[in-house]
DNA sequence: TTAAATGCAAACGATTTGCAGGCGT
DNA sequence: ACGCCTGCAAATCGTTTGCATTTAA
């Protein structure tokens, strides 16, 4: 029942935080030991909840602001399932998956048979009915690797 | 996504609302239209914003309508790229992808080292410099495909 | 004619920000 | 003491909804 739970090699996120010269308060850490003792794929909200819980003084945006600091620092994965904030496409098209270029946002398309019948045999291994997938690979394309563009 | 609801191309959007009873109006034309002829990949107030500058009187509700039945009815994919509304976890631990039940929302995760593999190539081979990537599997888990879950 | 589609504006939920006060170093 | 950290509430952003009106079969 530590709440040290999923962190490889006993290092902390506070640890990889002090690591990156990140000041960790009592809060943060608090944030911290939440998102490493849960399951994991927490929302803010959720996190916040449970952050109240445990120190009912807890501001909202103390908790938001520590998981956007967490992740722009690389300590926690943002993830987006699927949800708003969408994108849209025809799905007319072949099935491809997308490689997003971070610096310029330009977004490529790819289709990979290959990596196709990947999918399909782990969602089999997993007894998963597939419905759909999605693949983005993040990265800075080649124009921006060129000509050294630092935006983003 | 799945087995691609066999759509050969030539056929439109509009074409399968058609065949799916979906009543086209002109304004869902124009969204269709649009979001066949764009690259793709365009955020709803960006088609919205498309749609204003062919027909100046389509309401912003009508582009978010469309595009949401579009996506119901499984004529558009709705793409979420990393951003907002995320759900978090610790990258402390090895990198995983996911397996989420469209029926009762249980994220499961998987580790697979071939499709590891297999995303660096695809990045190399379109000269990105892989930062980060995310696979998320969509279908049904084996318990609610027993339980015959109709949630979700 | 009659239900469905639409535009507008208000409502909404998630997240961010401005600001005054608090805390740790 | 100083500056970062924080809580609160207001602001913002993208999206949705209520409702009166228009449209098209």
């Amino acid at each position: 029942m530590s709440p040290k739970t999923g962190s490889p090699r006993g290092k902390s996120i506070i640890d990889i935080c002090k690591e990156k010269g990140i000041k960790v308060t009592r809060k943060r850490g608090l944030v911290a030991e939440l998102l490493e003792s849960s399951q994991g794929h927490q929302s803010a909200d959720a996190i916040f909840k449970l952050a109240r819980e445990k120190d009912p003084t807890i501001g909202q945006a103390t908790v938001y602001r520590t998981l956007k600091l967490f992740s722009s620092a690389g300590v926690i994965d943002a993830l987006t399932f699927r949800q708003d904030h969408s994108k849209f496409e025809s799905s007319l098209k072949k099935h491809h998956d997308h490689l997003v270029c971070t610096k310029c946002g330009r977004i490529e398309e790819f289709a990979d048979d290959e990596l196709e019948n990947m999918k399909e045999r782990v969602a089999k291994s997993h007894r998963f009915t597939m419905e759909s997938h999605t693949l983005e690979i993040y990265g800075v394309c080649s124009e921006c690797v060129e000509s050294g563009n630092k935006a983003g």
